[in-house]
DNA sequence: AGCCTGACTTTGT
DNA sequence: GACAAAGCCAGGC
């Protein structure tokens, strides 16, 4: 039946780098960091990608976040990077999904309406990391 | 080490 | 309100 309980992950990532994790391949690269946030995202639910660079600190960085998931499709699990959009809700990743209609495709599947590549209810489904894993 | 790119965001005109 | 430019940071070459 269920899944997890309350997941409340919340990676503990980015911040302390410095120190050297012995010969860790990575130790969380900002990319991981993202990758983990989106899988977070519940089903029916969208973000943005400065949502998401806030909650990992990086504000501005919004763009890293996009680029990151232009790597998401290769990682396993598969992030659904189509529940990330940019701060207007339009889907402006749907390129990148090798079918420009696949992502409004999950999005709707998921009872997320979508018209015009932007999703309706943007700020109503709205799920913003800093306050849904911060408590 | 340095330059360029990028699925964004904000600010100014 | 629409358009243009700058800022931001990490990865790839």
């Amino acid at each position: 039946m269920n899944k997890k309980k309350a997941v409340r992950k919340k990676k503990p990532a980015k911040k302390a780098v410095s120190k050297p994790i012995a010969k860790r391949k990575d130790s969380y690269s900002f990319f991981e960091n993202v990758y983990e946030v989106a899988r977070l995202i519940p089903r029916g639910r969208v973000t943005s990608y400065g949502a998401i660079a806030k909650y990992l600190g990086s504000g501005q960085s919004a763009r890293m976040v996009g680029y990151a998931m232009n790597a998401a499709a290769t990682q396993i699990p598969p992030v659904p990077a189509h529940r990330v959009l940019n701060r207007n809700g339009m889907l402006t990743g749907k390129h990148h999904f090798g079918l420009p209609d696949l992502m409004q495709k999950l999005l709707e599947k998921e009872g997320v309406k979508v018209e015009k590549d932007t999703v309706k209810n943007f700020d109503k489904i709205f799920w913003n990391p800093s306050t849904e894993l911060s408590i």
